[in-house]
DNA sequence: TCGTTAAACTTGCATATGCAATCATATGGC
DNA sequence: GCCATATGATTGCATATGCAAGTTTAACGA
């Protein structure tokens, strides 16, 4: 293993010495997503959500009374995906979806009063999830990996749409 | 490891500016794993594994004939998912699993030579579904991505196995 | 040695995820 | 107006994920 040694004196940032990545992001990802996700589910299940449904919920509520296709798009979901774990919310009164009036096909989602209620309590409890996390990592190490993540999102999400 | 980013003009050492990480983290993972995920996915389907598969094969690969709990801790899975997970690989004839002769309770798993034929292929398309992510990425980024999610593993793993 | 507790897996349940196919409706060309 | 195609959403299929409960087998205490 070639470690390249930034030689202590002088920080060259603008020749960002190799670096070579070891190791799989995807699995990385999928690992770091996995026990990241365990840290808030039991808070957001004492709020009565799963995870996916918090962020769901959420969405929903700030982006407002939107089509699914725009919404899976904000949230970067499939279509299909969207649409299944729409159902939960749906079936517990919390979302409601409406005909398009200007398009038979499109499907307009949003909150019910009972849903922006129950998004309010589990933000406190994201939050406290949240913080716990903080906490544990260190603010400064979770503000760096999401300005790194959302780097990442933004150049994938762009090369996505381009070309297809 | 003090990882200082620099802003602008001055330094605050005593006083570690805030930095306070803006929205969440739990979300960000799932979607960047999700983007990242729909980036190799082609790449492995062509050599005929899912990317579960592949770091499941692999792993069995590397980690060579071992209990099965001890490969879900490896791979920070629950041991539900793991059993789950191993069946398509079992039922392809790629691995196997006998009976631990030590403790009739547990099941060794190791890879067959079809196996390590097929992951030897796997990862070739693996890495150059990973030389094209750093490419997209950067591979400067990509390392300090890897550096951060191993920090932030490192430090939930161990708070896991602690106190439960 | 027998019953209690613990450990290793597996199964049932519910959700999460995406692709391909399908269905319904729009849109554009003619 | 009518057909070919495009678009929005749902369904079928396969896998991924974890918790709770169940099963089998160890390990241990009286």
């Amino acid at each position: 293993m070639v470690k390249r040694v930034v030689d202590g004196s002088r920080v060259r940032a603008a020749t960002p010495a190799p670096a070579a990545p070891r190791g799989c992001t995807n699995l990385k990802l999928k690992q770091a997503s996995r026990l990241v996700a365990r840290h808030y589910e039991p808070q957001l299940a004492a709020a009565g959500l799963r995870q996916t449904q918090y962020s769901l919920l959420s969405a929903v509520v700030k982006l407002g009374p939107l089509r699914l296709g725009e919404l899976a798009a904000a949230l970067r979901l499939d279509a299909s995906t969207l649409s299944r774990n729409l159902q939960p919310l749906l079936d517990r009164g919390l979302a409601e979806v409406q005909a398009d009036d200007h398009d038979a096909r499109g499907r307009i989602v949003q909150a019910t009063a009972a849903g922006r209620d129950l998004r309010e309590a589990a933000q406190k409890a994201w939050k406290r999830a949240q913080l716990a996390l903080n906490d544990k990592l260190g603010a400064a190490r979770v503000a760096a990996l999401h300005a790194l993540l959302d780097e990442c999102m933004a150049v994938l999400a762009e090369a996505e749409t381009d070309h297809e």
